[in-house]
DNA sequence: CATCACATGTAAAAGGTTACATGATTCT
DNA sequence: AGAATCATGTAACCTTTTACATGTGATG
């Protein structure tokens, strides 16, 4: 249910059609809510369906082009401070940390180094797209960038965490 | 295809039943990789059909013990250090954080640090987990402690950044 | 005129959630 | 005898992924 409040945050900001708006999900939107051309179509149907979106007049290549309506705004902002909405967590990190006492523990201890330069790599490719947005007072800007700091802060913890359980393993030979 | 592993990573420490399988998800698993009843059942079925596990002499109620076959016991081995694996990030926090520029500052505010206490709460929670579980020397034993803390350090950096968010909401009004 | 960017959709399959359905054994 | 626990399964529905399918307008 998330991607319809995701799209509805992206109307409220400026009409577009679904070919702008996947643009959006392929650059900014892409680390926080991650969606695929079929689903924002899809979704873009169901909520005018809803009567929360309104297409607009037929534009070249048969754009269409979508605008928030009322509804859609109360319905947005219903959401927007709705503290109960939470995802269940997956984490294939933290699936793999469970059952790491089953390898070598030299091989556990690789695998972790490994995952602590992946996370080092992410937070640097997060500080080069920090330096190259357009902040230009959007809602990808001020809270963007709230976004993108919770991006680091996530690297930079997964980084910390791989590399003290790396020394973990060490200590403690595989069981089982 | 994560389910599958953990089932496998659960069966190559002691064999056991749906049932039985299904305490442990409750337990310690659901914090890690949640699953209902009805996914546990059904690819338990899947994977002895695929050969990666047997079914013992029937139990008391119809019980089926699994057990995990050498096959079962290859895939494991490969999945567990495979770097590749990784989870499309969804974060309904992280979605809210992207569009809390289109609520007034003050219940933004709000919103940020209720979710401070909240990931209060859940660090809370998991250092009485840590507590209450018995560190015998299964899989969820010396590991289950590395997914314990990174659990932990999650909950810690949700807070910090919830509190440093509201700071950054109060200096900067609304838009949109 | 060819290629690239624009632009929309559908179909099939996999993964996940919720609800329903049923029955056996053990404990009090 | 009744309740709790053990034990398995199915059906419907929603979300997400991957792949296919098609066509238009602008640019060099």
């Amino acid at each position: 249910m998330s991607l319809r409040y995701a799209l509805l945050g992206l109307l409220a900001h400026r009409s577009a059609s679904g070919y702008d708006l996947m643009g959006t999900f392929r650059s900014s939107l892409a680390h926080v809510w991650p969606a695929t051309q079929s689903q924002v179509y899809g979704e873009l149907t169901r909520l005018t369906n809803a009567g929360l979106l309104t297409v607009g007049e037929q534009g070249p290549r048969g754009r269409r082009e979508y605008a928030i309506t009322e509804a859609g705004r109360a319905e947005l902002d219903g959401w927007l401070t709705d503290e109960t909405a939470r995802t269940p967590q997956r984490s294939t990190l933290l699936l793999h940390a469970f059952f790491l006492g089953l390898a070598e523990p030299a091989r556990a201890r690789r695998y972790l180094s490994r995952q602590a330069e992946l996370a080092d790599g992410r937070m640097a490719r997060l500080r080069e797209l920090e330096g190259s947005v357009d902040w230009d007072g959007g809602p990808l800007s001020t809270h963007g960038r709230l976004a993108l700091e919770y991006g680091l802060r996530l690297a930079a913890m997964q980084r910390d965490w791989a590399t003290w359980a790396a020394t973990q393993i060490a200590a403690a030979p595989a069981e089982a």
